[in-house]
DNA sequence: CGGGATCCTACAGGATACTG
DNA sequence: CAGTATCCTGTAGGATCCCG
């Protein structure tokens, strides 16, 4: 177990990192293919998008739902703790549509 | 102007790093000396905490208070407009305590 | 199509010494 | 006390190739 001096820092460790909480973000709307994830973040590697979707599943925020067949299909999608994040994620997008604006009046 | 795909993407830019969000979460409580801060947050090196520090005064989230004076003293203050980050960082905070909870019975 | 395995680079973040 | 200036290191993140 680590050791935190604030529990923020826990949640930081969480959706840290530059893509996970953007990952989220498009989960939010429902379940999604890898292929989709890549089309709506075309700046994420294919190894930055496996290795976040890795780590958020294994921090129990999503589920990644693999048919056996060829060829492959895989989908994510956020579970029920991964939903209790929903209403940070609103809150960082509109934070950050607003950011956007007042830095382009400036 | 940088460009985003995701308005999130402005939020995570303010907020991200390993110590923004837990700065600003010492100043909800009040106007903080640069030692005071320090105390709080025991494994931070005086640059991480300077450098943090003027990035988000330069984004206009806190204000910088430096009196005239040997030797010298300076506060920071959370303004308006970082004030508005309360209630994300409040959600955030509550919601590391829980999964700091939920890592621990599993 | 989804993703593992490598190798590599850039930069976030740290250690330390110094200044007014 | 608050902050700079260097120098240094770890690792987050990227480029590329390969596989079932």
């Amino acid at each position: 177990m680590k050791e935190y001096n604030m529990p923020i820092e826990a949640a930081i460790e969480v959706i840290g990192g530059k893509w996970k909480c953007i990952i989220l973000c498009h989960l939010e709307t429902g379940k999604k293919r890898t292929n989709e994830l890549r089309k709506l973040m075309p700046k994420i590697t294919q190894k930055m998008l496996t290795q976040q979707l890795r780590e958020l599943e294994t921090d129990g925020l999503i589920n990644r739902i693999a048919y056996d067949q060829i060829p492959p299909k895989v989908e994510y999608e956020l579970n029920e703790y991964g939903k209790s994040m929903k209403p940070i994620l609103d809150l960082l997008c509109t934070w950050g549509g607003n950011h956007i604006k007042k830095s382009k009046t400036n």
